[in-house]
DNA sequence: ATAAGAATAGGAATGATTTGCATTTATTAT
DNA sequence: ATAATAAATGCAAATCATTCCTATTCTTAT
């Protein structure tokens, strides 16, 4: 929302602050969607100069630290989302790529579970669901 | 398991049965867990001449055909696998790279909540799970 | 204000994947 | 069986997201 926080908050990490970062991080607030690095490079450079291996630097290291998400299939080009505060997954439609944030996910259990099985300690897990939005499904003759 | 099996199966896709189709698939057959193009290159380069264009070829489409999984990171390696009859997920350990094949997945019911919630048709999701296998927690000094 | 180290810009390099095209091969009809 | 033909292959070149290199510019602590 503001740069203040951001100061604070990459101070706290132990990284310097610096304009490229912070409107990398507005930009990150901005989107209601995951987003694309171009996309993101576009609406940083808006603001500050900058270039596109400082937004993939940047981003690489908000998502090692935990403080972001990366999503996407190998070969497609990556998308980047804020974590919100509660754990969220994405739910994709096919043919317009509209991505809708779902709330409630299931496999905290399942993961502990999981983990005693197989003998892992599980940290993290990443799910993404796809389908048909209410449009499309229309669009392609599905009910 | 035998190459008759995929004669019929690719005839009856429209598609010609060539040896390295069949070595393609059997490979895949063989696999235990999700594997990278490279490895399934030179499994199917042990019986039979061939090129990772065509194994990157066969592999897209099978993946389209939604007759085999793709999974892996945006700017990683893709891994591909067999779909069972039984719906897989993978447990991925963050240091070796380990790979399990885990099964029961309890995402189904909530997809149908979740596309009912969002008015969409749930066709398909990704999950995977990340963490530690035992060696790797041991050496790391984790629990 | 300055020094020291970190971060940036820009471009070159990388590496997985895709593509173009000439050649080979599997199928189908003869 | 053979020839015709459309599809599939192999190879090399191209692509393209991402990473790396390094001279220069900023931040921050002093």
């Amino acid at each position: 929302m503001n740069s203040i926080d951001w100061d604070q908050a990459l101070r706290g990490l132990g990284k310097k602050s610096t304009p490229q970062r912070k409107a990398l991080l507005t930009a990150l607030a901005l989107q209601d969607k995951p987003a694309s690095v171009e996309d993101i490079f576009v609406e940083v450079r808006d603001h500050h100069k900058t270039s596109l291996s400082t937004v993939y630097r940047n981003l690489e290291w908000l998502f090692a630290q935990g403080l972001i998400n990366k999503q996407g299939f190998p070969g497609e080009k990556a998308r980047y989302s804020l974590k919100r505060e509660h754990h969220e997954h994405t739910l994709v439609c096919i043919d317009c790529q509209k991505i809708v944030a779902i709330t409630g996910c299931p496999l905290d259990s399942y993961a502990a579970e999981v983990g005693r099985r197989e003998n892992f300690v599980v940290v993290d897990h990443r799910m993404e669901m796809y389908g048909y939005c209410q449009q499309c499904s229309h669009t392609r003759g599905r009910v």
